[in-house]
DNA sequence: ATAAAGGTTCCAGTCACTGGAAGGTCAAGG
DNA sequence: CCTTGACCTTCCAGTGACTGGAACCTTTAT
């Protein structure tokens, strides 16, 4: 199957699955015409890693999970660390967005939002009263 | 006063401070032997784009705040505008790495993590049970 | 004289794509 | 046979917001 195929399958567009070829994550086989030629595995191989990325996984731990699925001898341990690595990751970006967001709100709500020039968000950038 | 002391006094790495400078943030005058040299004017601007960075405000959103902190005749609703678009997008942000966290948390939980090979994490993103 | 600690410019790399140019291939229609 | 259009190919450049490093200059202290 060709590339389009694959991008209508897996829900990657061709531009992604050619870099994914470039940086060695797929490795499709070739026809006689040049064009990529995508077997079932190889789209399943798409499919995990699209989800992966989806979980926020960066191509790196992709790279490693796939090594792993395809590791029969694996340890579950293994996976797991990843996995959790990632979710730590995870949490604390949304401690940081979650502390960006109260800031936010905090200054929206006390902003008149009218046609003077009067600010608190522009006062709290210019020189912060605390937190 | 030069880079060293702005970076010391805004938090901001130096080279950060030759990057603003760059795209036009800030603009520092020179000391004859070519040293940036900061009044206490830049550097509040410098301390205002930091604060401005660390609420996640992109440095267009920083461009424009900077723009109606220093247009006297700004209406505060302008600034809402951007603040509250801006939290739009970290609380969209929020909710999709809630989600990923919410998927990682099942399934770590889900795997055994020791050494056999068996793992419902790998299961999952080789195909998904639902959601 | 020299060494250390600052400053300068400019170029390349990060991450994970994405857009676009320039061109090759293939099936259908006139 | 020719063209049109939808595919496919490679390669290069750009994204955002820095960051690292090379090669070099200036200042201060010893």
């Amino acid at each position: 199957m060709n590339i389009g195929d694959a991008a209508t399958r897996t829900g990657l567009p061709s531009k992604t699955i050619r870099y994914y070829e470039d940086i060695g994550l797929v490795t499709p086989d070739r026809d006689r015409n040049g064009y990529r030629s995508f077997s079932d595995q190889h789209v399943h191989k798409l499919a995990f890693l699209a989800r992966a990325r989806a979980l926020g996984f960066t191509i790196e731990d992709c790279r490693t999970l796939l090594a792993l699925y395809e590791d029969d001898s694996r340890a579950s341990a293994d996976v797991r660390a990843v996995a959790q690595a990632h979710m730590r990751q995870i949490d604390e970006k949304i401690a940081q967005l979650g502390a960006m967001r109260d800031t936010l709100d905090r200054l929206v709500s006390a902003c008149a939002g009218d046609s003077r020039p009067d600010c608190p968000i522009l006062e709290d950038l210019a020189a912060p009263k605390s937190g």
